[in-house]
DNA sequence: CAAATAATTGCAGAATATTGCAAATTATTA
DNA sequence: TAATAATTTGCAATATTCTGCAATTATTTG
């Protein structure tokens, strides 16, 4: 085999620390054809220019992820790229799009094609952090202050911007869906926010983890009613009912 | 064999380049018949004309828009931490800042230290992902239309952002100074948000490598004598004297 | 044209950097 | 707490780069 440089190796790492969102010593190991000496050497260096961040037996990628190593392995990953995929039918060419924080969110826009043309305001850090390498989509970030937990934007400024816009679609990462008590979520502000999304948009899109439905939590969004579309990991279960007679469609 | 031009060897090298993404010293000293030293010579010459990078071993290209944020980090990154080590003796608990983008700024963001008490606002998505997982520092994103190439906030939403406040310090990464020239940058609306910056903080402080000195660009941010203080690399040298003779600080 | 000058090239040896290995140390898990 | 896995450290082998220099080849100039 050719040899190989040292910056290919370097870049195949953060390639697949992009994809898998977390590298391990081992599998780079006989990935790279090299010795974990020298994978333990790349992952020091690239940790050392900040590219990710180093743990025992691998890596991390930096911010965007506050979840410690074994937490990332992973809550509902596999229902939220299901749908997120799903979520992906509702976007065309040329739409201005509300995002939401959140990890549902977050999926949806991991997969947006290269070649799809939106405009997508949000006032999730970690969204933009994905967002800004795409070649053909328009990032709005709302500002404001950023709260450290939820890596959001939150406050008088964030619900300002949104208030200015009008969008076609709003994809809004759902805390606790319930046919009476509406859209409810854990934190006021970030429920203040989601409000504002929904009342800015056209057409409102939920993400929600079947797990989620017929919950409830402290804080109002808005009626159940204010919502359009429900997507979701099990749309055939029977607690869905209630929500299409409500003429909410579910996928 | 017929004795081959320089200029040949270099466009062979260039066309293998776009091909393959990389070159490797040993290929091509065999391709083209000549010395892995004549080769090195080569690639060094390339490399010097911004063709591709040298790398160990051989060379890579770099990324297709011109001079990307991560080479920009990569460039000058030891001066950028001997400044940002300076500029750190101005800071202190309870400021509030405002933090220009740019690859300076970023690495005086990256030395803060776990205990420093700040309420940073900035325009810059690296500086928020970085401040994100800082325990005492409060950030404030001013919003707005991000720019992919500078990574930051432009136009008139961040602009407002900014007027709304009023800081302690600013942080201003400088693209060029001149005694008479001032202060002036390569892109228009970047340099619109470092002037209101200006405005809006008591002390300015411009971080500048030595090789910006004495240089000027389109754009104009502001007279010479808007910035306090000046951080950079070599403050011995003797082209900072006009500017101290203006009683601007020099470290 | 011929001599002087400059640029290019290859080479040898010294200086550096990278890599893999093994032993000692430290963290993690059962 | 023992057993296992991962990290650190020092080191040797190899590969790459740097330096000065001499030979060769172009280019300039009187």
């Amino acid at each position: 085999m050719a040899s190989m440089l040292k910056e290919e190796r370097l870049d195949y790492i953060l390639k697949k620390l992009q994809t898998d969102q977390k590298v391990l010593q081992t599998e780079l190991s006989t990935d790279l054809q090299v010795s974990e000496d020298t994978v333990r050497r790349d992952l020091e260096a690239l940790a050392q220019s900040g590219q990710l961040i180093k743990v025992r037996g691998g890596a991390i990628p930096h911010s965007p992820n506050p979840y410690s190593f074994k937490e990332r392995v992973e809550r509902h990953a596999a229902d939220k790229q299901l749908m997120a995929r799903k979520a992906l039918t509702l976007l065309h060419d040329g739409q201005t799009v509300l995002m939401d924080g959140g990890t549902s969110t977050l999926a949806l826009v991991k997969l947006l094609p290269p070649q799809l043309r939106l405009t997508i305001i949000t006032n999730s850090v970690p969204i933009v952090t994905q967002l800004i390498e795409h070649p053909t989509i328009e990032v709005i970030f709302t500002g404001g202050r950023i709260g450290k937990n939820s890596q959001t934007a939150t406050g008088m400024d964030t619900i300002r911007a949104m208030q200015k816009i009008r969008a076609d679609l709003a994809f809004v990462g759902i805390c606790s869906l319930h046919p009476e008590a509406g859209v409810t979520g854990l934190d006021l502000e970030e429920a203040d926010v989601k409000s504002v999304m929904i009342e800015a948009a056209n057409k409102i899109v939920a993400l929600a983890t079947s797990d989620k439905m017929d919950t409830a939590e402290p804080f109002k969004v808005c009626e159940i009613t204010g919502i359009d579309v429900i997507v979701t990991d099990k749309p055939q279960l029977p607690l869905f009912k209630p929500y299409q007679d409500l003429g909410i469609q579910v996928i």
